[in-house]
Formats: C-alpha cells, sequence, structure tokens
DNA sequence: GCTGCCGCCTTCCGCTGCGTGAGGGTCAAG
DNA sequence: CTTGACCCTCACGCAGCGGAAGGCGGCAGC
C-alpha cells in the first residue's frame, strides 16, 4: 500500500508540512514519487515515521534521530539513558520554577514585594545544596508548605479575591479591637487569633496551634510580614503576636 | 551609578549579545549612552533586568515580558497562574516521557520490540482517563511498578549490562535443566524458579509469590514475552510457567 | 606619541522546526 | 468539462539569541 502525504499526515497526527520538512533535510524521504511527483509513502516509511515522531516527543533534535535512525551501531540504551537524565533534569527545573511562582502568587495576595535575591531563587545560580537547605531551614520542608504550594495552583483568580477579602474583612476587625483598647491576651483578642488560624487552615494547610505561633513570630521577625500588619495599624504586628501565643496557650 | 553591558552581563549571568537583543527588541533599552556610543545602564535598568530574567526563567516570552513589565494595569498573578498552569502541563508531559523511556529501556534488556502502539504511548493521542485505566491495568499502578521505574533510570550502562548478563546466565542454565529432562515440578526447576524471583527483586521490585506467578502468566500471556522464552529453548515459556507456580505453591 | 590589547560598537548571517502563504499543476467526482 | 480537494515547489518568517567580521575608544606601558 501506498499513501500521499495528505493521508500520511493524519494518522500520523503531523502536517504536511512537517512531512516535507522531513523529506527536505533527508531524514525521511518517501520511498517513491508518482509520475506527477506526488511523495509516496510505503509501510516501512511509515514505520520510519513512527520511530522518528517516538524520538521526537523524548526530545531529541532531528539531526540526532537521523543518525540514530541511520547508524546501527549506535546503541539505543545510551541514547535513552542520556535522554532520561536530560528530561529528570528539566522536571526538576521545572519543579523549582512552579515552586517559585507560587512563592510569587503567596506573596502577592499579602501584597509582599519579593526581594531580589527571592526573585533569583528560580536561577540555578547557587550551590543546589545549600539552596535546598536553605529552603527547608525557611519553610521547613513541611507538609504544611506542600499543601500549601498545591493549593495554590489550583486557586482561581475567584479563589484568590474571596482569599483575600476574607483576609482583609478579618484584619479590619482586629484592626478595630486594637483601636477598643481591649488587651492582646483577652477573650475577644484570642477569639480573633482563633479565627486567624482557621483562616489558615481553610485556605492553605492544617494549621497547629505551634505552627500559628511560629506564625506569629515571624511576623515580628521578618520585617515584610511586619510591614504589612504595620501597615494595617501601628503596632499590630506585635499585638497580634501576643494574642497569638495567648490563644495558642489557653486552648492547647 | 552607570554600568556597561560587559558588567551588567556578568552580574545579571547574561550574555553581551542578550543585552544587545533587548535593546534591540526595546525590552530593556539603556537609559543612555557616553559620547562614543557606549550603552549605560544605570540601577534601575538593573532592577528591570531582574524582572526581565525572573519572567524569562518562568518561561514568559519576551514580548510577554514587555506586556507585564509596562502595562500598569496587567495584572501579574493572572499571569503567574497562567504560567503555573503551563509548567504543570509541561512537566506532566516531561514524566509521561520519562515514562515511557523506562519503559523502553527495561523492553531494549529484554530484546523485545515495542508495538507501534506502545512506541506512541508517549503522545498524548488518546483520552488520558482511557490510557491511565489501562497502564492501571497493565502495570496495577503498583509500587512494583514504581520501584522498577525508579531504578532503571539510575542504573548506569554497566549495571545494565550485568543485569543482562545475570539474566542470560540464569536462562542458560534453565534451558540445559530442561534439556536434562527434568520435571517442571522438580525440586531443580523450582530451585531456579525462586532464583528467578530473586533477580527480579534484586534488580527491580521486591517480587512476591504472588507477583511471581502473575508474571509467570504473562509469560504464556503476552506473545512478546513467549517469544523471549521460547527464543531462549522452545517450550520454555510453558515450563518456566509451570516450575514458577510449583515453587510458589510449595514456598509460601 | 606609538603600540598593544581589551572592551565596546554595529551589521549581518545562522540555527531549529517548522507555519504560512503564493502561484501553480493534478485527480476524482458529478 | 468543471469543480473542489489535493498535491507540488519556492520562499519568507518566527524566537532568541550565538558568533563572526570589521572597526572605534580607552588605558597602560614604552
Amino acid at each position: 500500500m501506498a499513501y500521499t502525504v495528505g493521508q500520511v499526515a493524519r494518522a500520523a497526527r503531523v502536517t504536511v508540512r512537517t512531512l516535507h520538512h522531513y523529506d527536505e533535510i533527508g531524514l525521511l524521504r518517501p520511498s517513491g514519487r508518482t509520475a506527477a511527483g506526488y511523495r509516496r509513502y510505503d509501510e516501512a516509511d511509515l514505520d520510519r515515521l513512527q520511530l522518528i515522531r517516538y524520538y521526537r516527543e523524548l526530545g531529541f533534535p532531528l539531526e540526532e534521530i537521523a543518525e540514530i535512525l541511520d547508524d546501527p551501531d549506535a546503541d539505543p540504551v545510551a541514547h535513552l539513558r542520556r535522554q532520561h537524565e536530560l528530561l529528570s533534569g528539566r522536571i526538576g527545573k521545572l519543579q523549582e520554577m512552579v515552586a517559585a511562582i507560587e512563592h510569587a502568587m503567596e506573596a502577592r495576595t499579602l501584597g509582599i514585594q519579593l526581594t531580589p535575591e527571592e526573585r533569583f531563587e528560580v536561577f540555578g545560580d547557587f550551590d543546589p545544596d545549600e539552596h535546598a537547605e536553605e529552603a527547608e531551614q525557611r519553610w521547613g520542608g513541611t507538609e504544611a508548605y506542600r499543601q500549601s504550594q498545591e493549593r495554590a495552583g489550583r486557586y482561581s483568580k475567584e479563589d484568590w479575591l474571596r482569599n483575600k477579602a476574607e483576609n482583609e474583612e478579618w484584619g479590619r476587625r482586629f484592626a478595630a479591637l486594637m483601636e477598643s483598647g481591649a488587651p492582646a491576651d483577652g477573650p475577644e483578642a484570642m477569639a480573633l487569633a482563633e479565627e486567624h488560624r482557621q483562616l489558615i487552615t481553610k485556605w492553605w494547610y492544617d494549621c497547629s496551634y505551634e505552627i500559628h505561633t511560629g506564625l506569629a513570630d515571624m511576623y515580628v521577625a521578618d520585617p515584610r510580614f511586619t510591614a504589612y500588619f504595620e501597615a494595617l495599624r501601628p503596632g499590630m504586628a506585635a499585638y497580634l503576636n501576643e494574642a497569638i501565643h495567648a490563644n495558642a496557650i489557653t486552648r492547647s
């Protein structure tokens, strides 16, 4: 059986132009032509095309595919191994990027500006071990972080907006409470601290009391978080820190 | 402070040519030039370059980066979300490719030819659900398969060769046993069946007796495996099948 | 003031893997 | 004999630079 370009293209899910291209560069020459100059592909050509598409999808450049297919001495397993490594590396890089994006999205919702250093985190420009270690230290490499990463990716724009709105709503009530002069370790403050914990659990990850107090400490230790709360109301970072601690002690 | 192209290039880890390119397309024009025509970059330019590199690493095309940076109304989070999806998709595809490669490597060591269908498995050309389901059925989605996949990727060429050699050695001894006329459910056949199980455990995954009998059945059911054993010695597939079953019943 | 060398300039061609025409011939059906 | 679906061969275009050619600018040492 002989096939025309169009038939082959449909069968192999490539464009006619692609077949022309493969012909041009000698990667896949049709086994014959009709009197009118039409390309005629036979079964063997189809087999070869399958192999070509296969290696293509594995990321091999066309020239290398030609080498593999035309050199019977070439070791296909070696090629596969090499490609396996390449792919693994690429997956790793992409995963780092995804993590960086999630981090960026998370920061955006709080309106926190990333430091240049953080912005460049995605680049492999420092020792990977050191980098991993730092990430471990900063985020604990914890289940919590993984949860939040996972969720971050799934949230729609509406989700983000609702999240932000709920956050702001809570912020307003907390600021109002401060205004009223209520003590940071009083029942109302503790109730709002608890609400804060629940908000995190709802949107991000299971926030235990332990984690919550850890967060509270970060709010006064990390200037970016401090700035965020201070912008809502001066003194809020410290006040919230105290309320969270009080709440954690009382409830657990 | 003002910097020359070279200085900027070194600092930002890009090539001079890249900066020229960014200038050409208007993505990053240096804030000034010296009398001699030298590009002069200032701090603001560096900031912009950082952002450019950041979005670049996240996979944005240059044109889109220009949009994001030049349009203050553009929603960066929306862009991030979109990019997150793109990256996740790409990771998924790459992971499928890796699985396909591992499958191919595994098949190679046994000298089994993949069917065209399998060769095209890596393409997303049929319903993903159906595909996943089929893979589930074929491989059980089991811990065993995951183990073997994981190991396949780590093996060096020498490992593969040793694996192959051990396999062949076992094959020779098993063929010799058949030759001797020993019964398939006799002690020697069972011993070699057990050795076979251990070989799999050593190289691939924890091969329980249950899994082993499953494999044995596949050896007579799947023509490609059958062909492999039949090539070693006619009747070997069925003989091995029986020996494995006998061994499993006796030992467990 | 001359030489040497490095860094900078612009210009231009090259690479991959095709997409997308333009401008025309061919084939089978009605 | 026409129509419409195919097919052909040029040939330019795309991103995102790499790299070379050919020529100044700037600074150090003689």
